[in-house]
DNA sequence: TATGAATGAGTGTTCATTCAT
DNA sequence: GATGAATGAACACTCATTCAT
């Protein structure tokens, strides 16, 4: 690691969490050892604490920067006006890429944070983000009649948030990744597609309640 | 402990594998201690490992018994002809009242699973179980009107599954148990109500009676 | 270590404490190693967490114990009648053997107290229990015309009790057996002789309070 | 630190000296590091090793420096022709202003000493230093009849030494102040005052007089 | 001279597992 | 079957010391 650099503090820190994520990643909070990320580093034990004050401290820093990568994902199918299956078949790929490398961490930092408050406050700061973008994109969804108004769009947030983290359950579970694709656009679809039946009459949109009961 | 009794060592097995339940639960997988599971039992540490090979082999038990409470509850809401909705409304409650004493574990389990190929194999069957239950729910509820032709059943019954799992992990994350319970019911009520929406506008969509009935 | 034995656990703490003793005298609390310990009992390290909670705890019971070697010299010199300087002679001379083993323990544990509460009542004990042997000497004393009436009793014993404790730190900072003794032997002397002196006029002492106030 | 002046070394040294005595003072050698003593100073850990090859060379050199204080006060109160008592009082009201910012330090360093020859050179030296005080003061005393004929000096020195350096270990066992300072002035009086209640009675000891002012 | 990032050996403590009784 | 004393392999964390800058 070079040296004497002002941003360095930062950059050094920003690689050990990078390592930590990985080996978290891996082997599961308790069975990663400070060494085994040290190592990844290629740097001592003790160069770690330098930058965190302990591995509690070094994961939750991780948990922070962990939902970089989900909100980015989140934005960029979420943040614009798309089709909602369409965003959400993006959505679904992207992430599916995205947690291939991270088997069973989002499991091991909720199995913490169950008993661990910080950690708690943590997930909840990133939960109002994701709930945000979601919001966002079904405000506006309603606005150009794909949600109906009928619906509670703040729930319905939280509901396809826990929808995908599901899935990640039933992945974990044994399910496909196609069994998981079909029951992620089945549920946005029942959402999105009946609300869209309901509200607009066919003479709006002719060819879709076809193609559905076709 | 009693001795001599022929079934007597499947009972001891069940004794431990209730204390492990509750051990497990309280305080993780990794934070239990094969004490503490002897302490709750009154017994000392090495008779557990007369019934048991491991830790891990524990653990690995408790998870196969540890659904049964999930499966009554999903059987008892589920297994009947009910309203969706209030079916649902109940499961949640039910469930609600089960996860409060185990916080945390059900992570624990995933996130030791997307490492322990066995563990995995077990969560599949018991998930096969639970998808069954619903896929059965669902087709009773087609042949009711309540869920229309056009739906997948598997898959939403998967995305049901998911749904709940995935409400556990936000409630985790700080959702309260209202806000959880209103996703849950808003999902619910998009997927089956809109259904139902449609159902009773004959007119509006010609095709669908037909179907239906048929 | 044989088992079972109801007095075991007993029997295990004292083994485990006169290795202790032995080796914190050898290396100092610091230095001296939980595996040292336990090596010198040929135990393993887990065997005495067994029995004591830290090394804090470890060291605390020695600190409860190692006075008994203390008290019984402490006894067995100024427990009787004796002539003060004989008995001050013996006490000396039994002392030293002892102290020869621990060269440096008193010490160790009175840095250690001083920065430590819990040790400082522990030390606060034994000090209030040799005080009490020394004044039951001294006031035997006083009734044998050995010590004074001007005399003030406990504080005279805690400058007996503090003049031995001076004496192990001046031999540590290389002062003499010989030159230790003599010091001892001459501060006695003044203490008991002049008083000794004084005290014993023929006629004899409807004087006293004449001699006090000179 | 300013630098290029010549006797700068010394100069720097001697800053290191001041906190390394105020640091160990207040956590004792083993808990003491390094960086604390750094900080204290407001310069770097590595900066220290420019002037002392290790903790235990500055250590040490701290220790040949430390008893600077406490020859002032031996000087300043034993120094003089004053009544031994009134001496002993002064001396022991302002060692325990010194002590009291140093609860176990001067133990710490016995301990060192015990198992670290060097270091018990180091407390030999000083030792005879304070030896010598005394030895003075009371040779004075004797020429001033305040100290008996039949008194052996130098032992007598080193138990006045001994007593001093007892009370504190008492102190930290717990005695108070006012029972410290009885026992100190208890002693002395029982040393000194016979002698002088001897000398202020001729009639009683028709002898002394003669070689009092002899 | 001075810095402070990095090292790496070392230590207290825990706990799953074993085994003599 | 049951016990619980003992083991021993880990592991988080510390800190004196070094050295490139």
């Amino acid at each position: 690691m070079p040296k004497v650099v002002p941003e360095y503090k930062e950059e050094a820190k920003s690689r050990i969490l990078d390592a930590a994520n990985r080996v978290f990643a891996e082997k599961g909070y308790h069975e990663a050892t400070m060494d085994d990320i040290a190592k990844r580093l290629g740097v001592s034990k003790g160069a770690i604490y330098l930058y965190f004050s302990s591995k509690e401290d070094l994961f939750e820093a991780m948990c922070k920067t962990a939902p970089q990568a989900f909100k980015e994902i989140l934005y960029s199918s979420f943040g614009n006006e798309a089709n909602p299956i369409q965003s959400a078949t993006e959505f679904f790929d992207k992430m599916l890429k995205l947690s291939a490398s991270d088997p069973g961490l989002s499991f091991e930092i909720l199995s913490e944070a169950s008993r661990n408050p910080a950690l708690k406050r943590i997930l909840k700061r990133n939960h109002a983000e994701y709930e945000e973008v979601l919001t966002g994109f079904l405000t506006e969804g309603r606005k150009r009649r794909i949600v109906g108004d009928n619906v509670d769009i703040r729930p319905l947030a939280n509901s396809l948030i826990a929808l995908w983290n599901g899935l990640e359950t039933l992945l974990v579970s044994g399910l496909s990744i196609d069994e998981a694709r079909s029951a992620w656009l089945e549920a946005l679809k029942a959402i999105f597609m009946n609300q869209h039946t309901a509200n607009h009459n066919p003479q709006d949109r002719p060819s879709r309640p076809a193609s559905k009961t076709g």
